[in-house]
DNA sequence: GTATGCGATACTGTATACATCAACGAGTAC
DNA sequence: GTACTCGTTGATGTATACAGTATCGCATAC
């Protein structure tokens, strides 16, 4: 339940910023399934805003490809199709590369930005020294979160930058929607540690190269484990 | 003049599509100089319509990036610095060659597409014959737009497609911002020959690296003239 | 039993009134 | 002369009323 006051640490957000955030983490975990109609009026009720912030947020939500935008019709959360989650991938592993090559070359000169990358290789082998389970894989998920932040932080390329943040929300809900492979824990951050490596090593084809292969195992075990049991909410077209 | 009868062919737009269409264009043209600052009652005026479907206008472009939004202080066209501009190219030297790449592989097994890319050859071959005029430039830049939808279109991955398409307008305004060197169309149209012939030819590796160079060379060549005479417009920081 | 037409319903698209807030300038105290 | 306060102005943020339209169910004709 959200707080009501009116003066909470949100104070200076508009309410379409609200609504927009709420709406688009209710989508990424899974609350909201694919194909939920939306319409302004439930949204209404729901938020406790009225139809322009309500609006205002769909339209970004529907920039953002989360939700799809029929005219004179209404809303309803995107459907995620095999195809989509192969145009997912693809076009990550056209962008990520070139994002850690020049978060590399930022950290090569910026002793901060190393010792961020270099505590969170601490995280990893901590993790991966954890005996499988539960709050291991999220405590892993939450850590590849922020590793994945600080990469998107230190590139410089501004469209690169805002591209990739705007691919993180359907990872996620890709992520939340179908199940998650304990056995896959361990080889992420296996290969997150090699990226590590590259990065402090200044090495930036080997960063790129090996957060390709990463991209690629990933995208692999979905399908997998899509192939194997048919995820909550996918359609499978 | 836009007409103002009730049913025009865009009959079927809402007013906010043709708001967002309408200061679209005039960025791109240029007759919307940079940091022109865009109230929502003055575009009231202007457009006829009324303060929603105007907001809406401006949170698409804003999203686009053609308009930077200040909260409770407006909207300004979005400014552009040396640094965007790098930004804007190197983006697009990491998407178009990948995109090239699927075009020409759908240029393969596409009969009509390949007919259309043919086409787009003998049309450039005739501008290279042209003596140089306005009215030549004016056609290149015509045909390279064509071209360039081509591509787009023959681009299966529909975030690339999407990506790509919404850097054009960056792109379209930079050149209008900018004086146009005369000299550039004679290799631009060489550039953009070699390029047809490798994805005639189902080179897509090729057709990739001529995309790639052709862009570098395209920034450097605005580089060389905003260095010279400053284009109108254009913030220099 | 099936198909077709009509009407009720609920939604989006638009306009507009109201609330709130930032920027600017006049006036005054010092 | 300078700095500060306060009121004015115009902007955005929000709520809501109204208009137009797609959809669905039901009745009716065949």
């Amino acid at each position: 339940m959200t707080a009501a006051v009116p003066d909470g640490p949100d104070a200076d957000l508009s309410k379409a910023d609200l609504v927009h955030r709420r709406l688009k983490e209710e989508i990424e975990l899974g609350e909201l399934a694919p194909g939920t109609p939306l319409s302004e009026l439930s949204l209404v009720e729901r938020t406790g805003a009225s139809r322009t912030p309500v609006r205002e947020a769909l339209r970004r939500l529907a920039a953002e490809g989360l939700v799809d935008l029929v005219p004179r019709q209404g809303a309803r959360v995107s459907r995620v199709s095999l195809q989509s989650v192969r145009d997912l991938f693809d076009f990550r592993g056209l962008l990520e590369p070139a994002a850690i090559r020049q978060a590399t070359e930022a950290a090569g000169a910026d002793p901060e930005l190393r010792r961020a990358f270099s505590s969170m290789r601490g995280e990893f082998v901590r993790i991966q020294r954890r005996a499988p389970s539960q709050a291991r894989s999220r405590a892993f998920y939450e850590l590849a979160d922020r590793f994945d932040w600080a990469v998107i932080g230190a590139t410089r390329n501004e469209h690169l930058r805002r591209t990739i943040a705007e691919l993180r929300p359907h990872t996620a809900r890709l992520r939340n929607l179908s199940h998650v492979d304990p056995q896959r824990v361990d080889v992420s951050v296996a290969e997150h540690l090699v990226i590590c490596d590259a990065v402090l090593g200044g090495d930036a084809d080997e960063a790129a190269r090996r957060t390709a292969e990463h991209l690629a195992q990933s995208v692999a075990t979905i399908f997998r484990n899509l192939a194997s049991g048919p995820g909550a909410g996918l359609d499978l077209n």
